[in-house]
DNA sequence: CTGAAAGCGCTTACAG
DNA sequence: CTGAAAGCGCTTACAG
C-alpha cells in the first residue's frame, strides 16, 4: 500500500502542493471552497501527514519525552509511576500529543537520551523526575534549551519550571498526628537518599521531631522496593529501642512492613503504628488498612504535562505548587502501647 | 545552539556529504582513514543524526509502538502492564529501540493511532495486547502491513505472529489442585469477557469443572479493578450456594477478594480458598499470602519485543508459545470446610 | 488567493 | 574509493 502524499492531493484537487499544505493546516492563503475540497480529498484517499517531513521542515513533533531511571522491578510494582504516567497521558492525549518513554540504567544514559532526542528533534520537550541534589541533568537540559518541566522540587535552580508538592509539610502533618497520639519513638523508612525530595523529607522529619521532642529521628534509607522496606522494618522492630510508629516513604514498603510486623508477632496498631506515603488501593486492601499520606497523583502528572505544553508553545509558565499530601487516618495508627508493655 | 549537520562534518573533513554518510553508518565506500577522521569530527562537534531526515530518506525509526486501551485507573494499579512494559523496554533498549506508548479511550481511537503512526512512519512496528474475539484491529494492521506481534492468544488468524501462553492449561492446573484438596464448589472471578484469553479461560474452566464433576462452574465477569473484584467476591460469599474456592483472573482482584472475605468474617483458607492469577509481590504481602498462578511477565514482554524486532528486520518469525503459568501454593488454599460447617 | 521554488538533513544509486 | 545529484514529503517565504 502506497502512502498518499500532498502531491497526490494537489493533483487530484488541481492546485499546488503549497495550497494543499495551507488548506490542511488551517492556514490563511486558500479560499474556503478550495480548503473544503482539499480536506475532502485528503480524507477520501486516507492521507496522513508524514511526521518526518514535517519535522524536517521545522514543525514540532507533538511528542513529549520522559526518561525513567529507576530499576525496572520498581516500575512494575510501585503504583506511583504508572499513576503519574496515566495522568500525563490523559492531559497529552487530550491535546493530541504523544508520550515517548525510555527506561535507562543510569544517569549518563539518561543524559545521552536527552542529547539524542534533542539532536533528532524527536520530542518537543521533556518531563524530568526524581531530581537529585546537584543534578547533572539540569545544566545539560539548560544548555540544550530543550523545553523542560521538572516533576518535584527544584530547589534553587530557578531557570527551569517545576510542578512540586510540599513534602516537608506532609511530613510535619504525619509526625504531629503521631505525636498527638502519644508516640515518642518514631522512625522513618526513607527513599533513595540522593533524591531531593528524600532530602527535604528527611530534613523536615528531623526538625519536627526535634521540635516536638520526639527522638530519635531515625531514617533508614531504602531503594523503595518491598524487599528493602521489609528489611528496614525487621531491623527497626528488632532493635533495642524499638519505635512505636514508622513512617514509610511509599506505599509498597508500608505494605511490606505490615506483613513483617505480623510475621514478627506484633499487632498493628496496638504494638506499632504504620503510616504510608502515597495512597494506592494497596493501602486499603491490607488488614488493617493503612493510614496514608494521600495525594492525587494522576492530577499531579496532568499538571506537569500542562505546564510543559505551555513551555513548549511559548506561553508564560512558572513553577507551580501542587496539592500537599494530606493524612488519611485508617486502622494502622493508634496510641502507642503503655510504657509497661513489652519492648524498650 | 545550532545543531551540527553532516554538511558541517563534510566541510571540516574536506569530503562530500555522501562520504560522511557512508562513514557514519559503517557502510562500505570510504577508506578506513577517512572513516576515522569523520567519526572523530562528528564526536568532537557533538553531531547527532536527525531522525526526521533519516526517516524521510526511508530509514527506520527505531521505535516500536504500543497502544494501551484499558482504563487509566487499571494501568496505575495492576502490575501486569508495567511488568510487561518493563520487559519490553529491557529488550528494546538493549537493541537501541525506543518505545512509544499511547493510552486511548476506545478501540476506534486505537485503530486511528495505528493509521497515524503508519502514515507518519513513527514506528517500525507495534505490539498489540488484549485481543478480542473478532478483533477489528487485525484486518487493519494486515492491510497496513505494519509489522505486528500480538501479545497473547491469536486463535485462527494465522497471518500475524504472536507470543502466547497456554491459559487453558493453567486453569486446569488450578482447578485440579483445588479439586484434589476436596473442593466441589469453585467459582471464578473473570476478566473482561470480550477478551480472547478470558474466553479461553472460561471455556477451559467450564470443561475441567465438568470433567472433575465440580459444579457449578460459575464465572462472574469484571473489569479487572479491585472494586469489581470486591463486589464479585461479596456476591459469591453471600450467595446461598457459596463456593469453597474462588479463582481470580488477576492479582489485584484476588487481594481485594481477600479483604472482603475477612471483612465478612470468613477465614481464609479455612472457610474459603483463594487463588490469584499473576503473582506480583502483592500476593506475598497480604495475609495469608495468596496461592497464585505465576509466570515471568517481564520475560513474556521481552520475548514479544524480540519477535517484533525479528519481524521488523525481516528475519523469519513465527508464533511462539511462552511459559505456561504454574501454580504456587501458599497460605490461601486448603481443604474445604467439612460439610457440617456453616453455609450451603 | 495561488503557483513555483527553495530548503530542512539525510540516504543512495550513479558516475567518475 | 569519492563526488555530485536526486529525492524523501513537507513548510514557508516570495512572486504573481
Amino acid at each position: 500500500m502506497k502512502r498518499p502524499t500532498i502531491a497526490d492531493i494537489a493533483r487530484l484537487a488541481g492546485v499546488s502542493k503549497g495550497a494543499v499544505s495551507y488548506a490542511l493546516n488551517g492556514q490563511p492563503g486558500v479560499s474556503e471552497s478550495t480548503r473544503r475540497r482539499v480536506l475532502a480529498i485528503a480524507e477520501e484517499i486516507g492521507w496522513n501527514p508524514n511526521g518526518a517531513a514535517r519535522a524536517l521542515s521545522g514543525a514540532p513533533s507533538h511528542t513529549v519525552g520522559m526518561v525513567l531511571h529507576r530499576p525496572a522491578r520498581i516500575l512494575g510494582v510501585e503504583p506511583f509511576f504508572m499513576e503519574l504516567i496515566s495522568g500525563v497521558e490523559a492531559e497529552l492525549s487530550a491535546r493530541s500529543y504523544a508520550l515517548t518513554l525510555q527506561v535507562v540504567a543510569d544517569q549518563p544514559a539518561e543524559i545521552a537520551v536527552y542529547r539524542r532526542w534533542w539532536g533528532e528533534r524527536r520530542v518537543d520537550g521533556v518531563l524530568v523526575c526524581d531530581l537529585r541534589v546537584d543534578d547533572p541533568r539540569i545544566p545539560v537540559l539548560s544548555e540544550l534549551t530543550l523545553p523542560t518541566v521538572v516533576v518535584g522540587m527544584l530547589g534553587e535552580s530557578a531557570e527551569l519550571v517545576s510542578v512540586w508538592s510540599d513534602d516537608a509539610a506532609a511530613v510535619v502533618e504525619a509526625v504531629e498526628y503521631l505525636s498527638a497520639l502519644g508516640h515518642r519513638h518514631i522512625a522513618r523508612v526513607g527513599g533513595l537518599p540522593e533524591l531531593r525530595h528524600t532530602a527535604a523529607r528527611t530534613a523536615a522529619f528531623e526538625e519536627v521531631c526535634r521540635r516536638l521532642e520526639v527522638a530519635p529521628a531515625l531514617t533508614i534509607s531504602t531503594d523503595y522496593t518491598g524487599e528493602d522496606g521489609a528489611r528496614a522494618t525487621r531491623r527497626l522492630l528488632s532493635s533495642p529501642r524499638r519505635p512505636t510508629a514508622i513512617l514509610y516513604d511509599n506505599d509498597v514498603m508500608a505494605v511490606a512492613g505490615l506483613a513483617v510486623a505480623h510475621e514478627m508477632g506484633f499487632s498493628v496498631p496496638a504494638d506499632v503504628s504504620l503510616v504510608a506515603w502515597d495512597d494506592s488501593v494497596l493501602c486499603q486492601l491490607v488488614h488493617p488498612p493503612l493510614t496514608a499520606l494521600s495525594r492525587d497523583i494522576p492530577a499531579y502528572g496532568g499538571h506537569a504535562a500542562r505546564q510543559l505544553l505551555d513551555v513548549i508553545t511559548g506561553l508564560p509558565a512558572s513553577s507551580v505548587q501542587d496539592e500537599t499530601a494530606h493524612l488519611i487516618p485508617r486502622g494502622s495508627t493508634a496510641a502507642p502501647p503503655s510504657a509497661t508493655g513489652r519492648g524498650a
